[in-house]
DNA sequence: GCAAGGTTTTGAACGCGTTCGAAACCAGCG
DNA sequence: CGCTGGTTTCGAACGCGTTCAAAACCTTGC
């Protein structure tokens, strides 16, 4: 079996990142602006921090903060990626000592709310982002998202690492990493309109929902529900794969 | 049984549309507006039509069209409380002389698509805007949404008027619109997504997809699955109900 | 050392959404 | 009719994201 690139540190950029550095310098500058941005939308949330600040407290130009970033959407994207390999690290380091399938499933799913806690507040932005089917920030429609990739290969650890998989329809632990990266994308979409404190409405709902989704994986193997999981099967394979970008196997 | 409103006549406004019409002349001008917006977004679509051209096609002032629309955004959401009210309206006419579960369901979601069609073009902006908690539009978070209201009671009809909702358990009949608004949900995050000619491929999803949910949830009713249909109803009352505005029914 | 060609940096300028103080309009009342 | 208080309309002005032509800087080859 393959081991996926599980993504490099969050340097790489999609088109919005420009050419790609050419002198130590340039890439300096361009990390600076970065640093910079992240602290000043934590600080003060990204719709009031404008690109005119970014640049004064960086100590360069407006001009040149669009050379390295060709929009305010994507210093987001270095964010979000720095998020999404951070994470990974933090669920892979958390659940080692862990076989139990819902087990590791929910340690990697509350990883991910640690690990984005800080920016909960202006979380709202990289969904926004997300949701826009134009723009190439999308881990939805733009089929080379490096995070996303680095999450799906996360849920096929912690698919693989269980004592579940090996018991398993070999066609389904293929297809089961990018549906529980679409069941991570539901929680994160519940825990952005989520206003408890600590978020702790989405926390629950993640100890809830875990076993479900565990058990309902694990009657997959029963002979009653061939019919119904081979239809599953056939939608997420025609419909939903393609969509995130990955060519129907054959 | 009660017959919840099926949406008025899509006058009424959230806090967006500022106070409410004094005279005729302002109705009427505020009128003028909408129509001018709507037309030039399907001709030039979101982004490219400006508040400045909006204004001057309709002969007001920008300052004028603020008065009445506090925000761009206000704008998509005369808009969308128009089409959900003709997506019902069609919809309720089409599956009139049909009582299959499945069928009504998939007319009731096809209707949709047809209703949506015109738009599809600049959806990506509906949907930016659903997806931002922050928003007053947002059909999630705010729990007054007359779009969802009107859009959740024709699924309550698509159900009750079936030959399948005497058999189901009450509680769940009760559950089960809201569930069915957020199929129309996933449904049209897919379709935003969908770039193939007339949406295709999302018509075949729904062709595919509303069988399979129909037949799950005609299995809810064999006491095999009681577990797992409690859990899922539990799921849901706790988390899925009260974020999208309705109170716990105790 | 210098010219040529690329990379990086600059800041003024543009277009847009939005704001706001003031004008115009429109009752109803004395 | 004129005054008064509210509603509606106006358009200049503000702040922000973004663009772009030109400058500054930095190699590299001669």
């Amino acid at each position: 079996m393959d081991v996926p690139e599980t993504g490099a540190p969050p340097t790489s950029e999609l088109p919005g990142g420009r050419a790609q550095p050419k002198t130590d310098k340039s890439e300096a500058t361009r990390a600076l602006i970065l640093e910079t941005a992240m602290r000043l939308f934590q600080e003060r949330g990204y719709e009031k921090t404008t690109m005119r600040a970014i640049a004064a407290e960086a100590g360069v130009s407006v001009g040149n903060a669009y050379y390295y970033f060709s929009a305010k959407e994507f210093l987001i994207q270095g964010f979000y990626d720095r998020m999404t390999y951070d994470h990974a690290a933090d669920a892979r380091l958390r659940m080692a000592g862990t076989r139990d399938f819902a087990e590791r499933l929910e340690i990697a799913l509350v990883s991910w709310l640690d690990t984005a806690a800080p920016y909960h507040e202006f979380s709202a932005q990289f969904f926004r982002t997300a949701a826009d089917p134009n723009s190439s920030l999308s881990p939805f429609s733009n089929e080379s998202h490096p995070a996303r990739a680095t999450a799906v290969a996360l849920f096929r650890e912690v698919l693989e690492g269980s004592e579940l998989a090996p018991k398993l329809d070999a066609e389904l632990v293929e297809l089961l990493p990018d549906v529980l990266w679409l069941h991570l994308m539901v929680v994160v979409l519940y825990w952005v309109f989520d206003r408890t404190p600590d978020t702790e409405r989405t926390r629950e709902f993640v100890r809830r929902s875990t076993p479900v989704a565990a058990r309902l994986i694990n009657l997959s193997r029963y002979r009653v529900f061939r019919p119904i999981v081979r239809d599953a099967k056939g939608l997420i394979q025609d419909f939903i794969l393609p969509t995130i970008g990955k060519t129907a196997v054959k």
